[in-house]
DNA sequence: GCGTAACCGAGACGGTACGTCCAGTCTTTGA
DNA sequence: TCAAAGACTGGACGTACCGTCTCGGTTACGC
């Protein structure tokens, strides 16, 4: 092997990386990701092409970190200060309330998720991220890692409460629970076959509850 | 506007037509779709440029032509004589079986499509044509209306006959219970989270049909 | 062996060929010949760069072409119609004159040969060329076939006729007492170690000669 | 302007010069001169490029210490000892002989000199030192200055000298009979145009001093 | 003998040009 | 009279070096 010597992380410019986020992710916006170059991102960023080839290995992998950046600062915004690790952790969720009524906190989440879904700032990014992780297995993969499996999490973690509270089967997978909740949300908003709107989600609640409810 | 004047279709060559999809479909399976390029495939197909120029405007569409195609003929293959017209219609599906018993039903041939989206010969190009349509809307549209869309009425019409015999709630929109029912193996499957199994399809099923019966 | 197939070259757009030369010359002539790329050139011409990198290996390998280009029209302007054939084929010289002076023939024909030489337009391209071919061994061998062989050919007839006349000393090689005559301007070109003066020019043909006067 | 302070030269690192030194002619013998970067100078001399940068204005500046420095060693190996610095001041020669035969002298010196050109271990520097004076004048000035012009004194010397026993003419100018003998063979070995060789500067010193013999 | 100022190896940085690949258009040519 | 073949402009790719800068570390001079 030949394995082409590592740069050194410590001498990284932090001013050159935050500018290579800031205009991957304005360029991604203004032109969509197929119209966005590498070339691009260094012209918009003044920053040398190597510099972006030294540390990330493909346009998507650049993507995926201005993306995951993103997601961790706008959670460090609205967070109590000094818990900023644990945020960045979790992908920027605080959990999913427990009120003791779980198709009401359920349906409260899962409206949020559809407003962030149809909020057009981020839609041309996680459209592109997921697209490219579809294709390609490693990207996805790491995708999955740090974006989607912190916030499924979360789910499970509700799911659970709510089986020890008796407002759930006992037997039922949350992690399928979870699917036949998460799924169909992002069915309709990927592949755009009807409109993603708040009852719709309150109907996926409503529906699939009716199958994990106890048996009375 | 100079109004280009369009290809004479009637003249077209049938035989570079069967040539560039084989070639696309090749192609794709072998370097996946972002290393296929249109000089490839009419290298490949023994095909000038210009006559995949004239007559796609995209290598996705060649794509999703070669995958309409390809799908029709698989229909073809296997279906009674002379109801050729029908299948292409349907994307080659036969409807889903009415034993009587919908679960059963509804396992059957949820584990078929499964089956068939664990086959890699198909998994290349669904991808590809998938993750194009996320990104790119028009083609999204053309990839739900052609593909997506004359299989899930085959479940509506399914449902439908559910409600009339008593075994769904005939309050139930038949398309969001179909989307209980297939977004989680698609989520599952495009994302690639966890293993697509005939287990999970069940489950699926009997989840999502769960709070689908009839209120006792 | 991959052969890379040769391109077509009676396909060949004369009109880029041509921008092509006139570029190089031009760029080469404002900001020598190191400071001269290919891009630039391609730019310039309002060509592609896959246009040059078709047609020619190297950026040497232009120049010299826009040379000898160069040289075939600076010929064929003031040639006699319906000879240009025959003047690309000498590199545009007419010949030697023979009045029966050999010493006065020589030092005209050098001395002109020092006004081109000093030529500040021509000198950039032609010390570009020179340097080039000092190098690149193969470039040199181009350069000595198709520029200097043809001119230093004129010397051999006139010195041949020389001998003849008796002029000459019938034992000398004619190839030899070439290099005798040119090889010191070309020393002072080329190195810059002196200034090169017409009165250099004479002293050289005074010197050379003196050598190869026929015996007393 | 800001008069960026000069390094201290005391300071200097010798064992860093010697291993650029080394690295540079080693490159340039093996890769030719154009393929020779600077990072592939420091890289090979173990050095940082900062350091070669902080000494020398250009890779060929590099390249021609390296030169006058092996030119210096190559002549302290084999110098009488405790006379070095005046071996580096003429370019490691050590004047022409002079036997009384000048035409002797002449040739020996010439002889020797044809086989200092043949030898494959300096013409690739030399090549390139050459090529690179011949476009850049500055560089050539000090390539004629430090180089050429102190082995060209020598030839003056020797042929006063032979002025002044009357086995010259009294009235040639000793630095143009000079280049009448050292421009040929230059030209041969620079252009490439027919092998250099014993024979060929035999003749042309046979030729050349025939013009110059005293009138008898 | 002790800062401190310079050199040193190392290598990241903003850039420029390289030579290649492919997109999409236009032109020639042979069947 | 097509359509194959393929040359064309254009532009991004990923690489190689340029010349500058900054980082610790290591001399070696001057106080």
């Amino acid at each position: 092997m030949a394995p082409r010597k590592a740069p050194d992380a410590g001498r990284r410019s932090d001013r050159s990386r935050r500018a290579i986020y800031d205009a991957a992710l304005a360029l991604v916006g203004e032109n969509g990701y197929r119209r966005t170059t590498i070339e691009g991102i260094a012209a918009r960023a003044g920053v040398g092409k190597q510099t972006i080839y030294r540390w990330w290995p493909s346009k998507a992998a650049v993507l995926m970190e201005a993306f995951l950046d993103m997601a961790a600062r706008a959670a460090g915004q609205t967070a109590p200060e000094g818990d900023e690790d644990a945020d960045s952790r979790n992908g920027g969720e605080y959990g999913i309330p427990d009120t003791g009524d779980l198709a009401a906190d359920l349906k409260l989440v899962l409206r949020a998720t559809v407003d962030e879904l149809n909020d057009p700032l981020m839609e041309a990014p996680t459209r592109a991220l997921t697209a490219e992780g579809i294709v390609d297995a490693a990207l996805g993969a790491e995708f999955v890692e740090k974006l989607l499996d912190p916030q499924l999490a979360l789910y499970v973690t509700r799911l659970r409460a709510a089986q020890e509270a008796g407002h759930l089967r006992a037997d039922a997978d949350p992690r399928t629970a979870l699917e036949l909740l998460i799924a169909p949300l992002t069915h309709r908003w990927l592949l755009r076959t009807l409109p993603l709107t708040h009852a719709y989600a309150d109907t996926i609640v409503d529906y699939a509850l009716g199958g994990l409810a106890p048996r009375p």
